[in-house]
DNA sequence: AAGAATATCAATCAAATGATTAAATTTTTT
DNA sequence: AAAAAATTTAATCATTTGATTGATATTCTT
């Protein structure tokens, strides 16, 4: 079946088919996208996303998964790494965060979006609360604040990073100046979350 | 055609397929959603929608107005109310949308995605940012820290208060323990929002 | 109570959609 | 070069799905 030649640039159909399926799944999400949408996107015949990847669940299954990779992956590496400060944790979370969503910033919606409506496969095994939870980033946290819910504190980071990706649709609209403005406020948001998460955790 | 008896407690059909529609569009969104899943819902015949609604279309457009007004039209009246505090507004919008929110917890998500996967006759109507942007709340940051750009403040008050409910779903299981902790979670940030919102803003 | 308007239902339609098939083409192996 | 394997294509299938129809039942008006 598929598999042929050895992938240099890898623009084989089997490639072709994925890099369109992540386009439209994205954009529409699961339900909304048509086998014959992705077809279309890159330019192949029908029957090959079959030939393929046996169905349109399947395929989904498999960009779904790099998505909450991509998503989540960053995730425990950075919060575990018992080499790290707390401080230094924000840092890099924001920085790597912010990177990966500017060139991926409906990222989040989709994934959040698709593991609520689509039955929940993922829901159950994605679990970055159990993550978070167990985390060297949670046991900073307390250290420094026993008083407080260390979840509080990891929501309000992961919120002031995330939250503008996914406001984003209604805050800012499509003309070329509010999306600069966008560009410009998270430039600068990489300053401000560890300054205010600083402030945060500081107040009493 | 429809409204007949005088709607005491609304039993009617009619209101009995917006309830049930309501169910089915925000758990599986529109795309997802069958009109039989709907007819269902409601224990009425397929017919009946199309006989009250017209299309499936029309019911979903319908919800979506509602559900829009029911997570934005908080927030007008509250920040751009002159004689409240900068202060007051925080608390304000925090306690109000968190009873709205425990009420109505995938509100949000529903809401963002469907304007983003439904090709916008809602994403360009909606238009927080306008709203955000001209509003009194955004004045009186300024007058406070004339070096910030007041979206940031908002959008990080927003993210505090909005975010947990977006993520709830991969951060807490569906165990009656976990829903409970969510709960305790949400009302002790009732009293941390304020707290941090005052913190972030009197940082430099 | 008779007639008219409204509401409900079972059955059905037409279009859309995920998937398959069998033939044609290309590539790989021998 | 011949044979075999893999890939691609057009056509088609079976189901699903939003919507409609015409008959029947219920409610309202007179």
């Amino acid at each position: 079946m598929a598999k042929t030649q050895t992938n240099q640039v890898d623009s084989s159909t089997e490639e072709k088919i994925k890099q369109a399926a992540r386009i439209v799944f994205t954009r529409k999400g699961y339900a909304a996208t048509r086998t014959r949408d992705i077809a279309e996107e890159a330019g192949l015949n029908l029957a090959l996303l079959n030939y393929y990847f046996r169905s349109k669940e399947k395929l989904f299954e498999l960009i779904m998964m790099e998505k909450v990779q991509k998503l989540f992956g960053i995730l425990a590496p950075l919060v575990n790494d018992p080499n790290t400060s707390l401080e230094e944790k924000v840092d890099r979370l924001t920085n790597n965060y912010f990177v990966m969503l500017t060139q991926n910033p409906d990222l989040p919606l989709f994934v959040l979006s698709e593991i609520r409506s689509h039955g929940s496969p993922f829901g159950e095994k994605v679990q970055v609360g159990k993550l978070l939870r167990e985390s060297h980033l949670m046991k900073q946290v307390t250290e420094r604040r026993p008083d407080l819910d260390p979840l509080q504190v990891a929501m309000t980071l992961l919120g002031m990073i995330v939250f503008p990706f996914i406001a984003k649709p209604i805050l800012f609209n499509q003309e070329l100046e509010q999306q600069e403005a966008f560009a410009m406020l998270i430039e600068d948001r990489k300053r401000l979350i560890p300054l205010w998460f600083q402030a945060c955790i500081g107040v009493r």
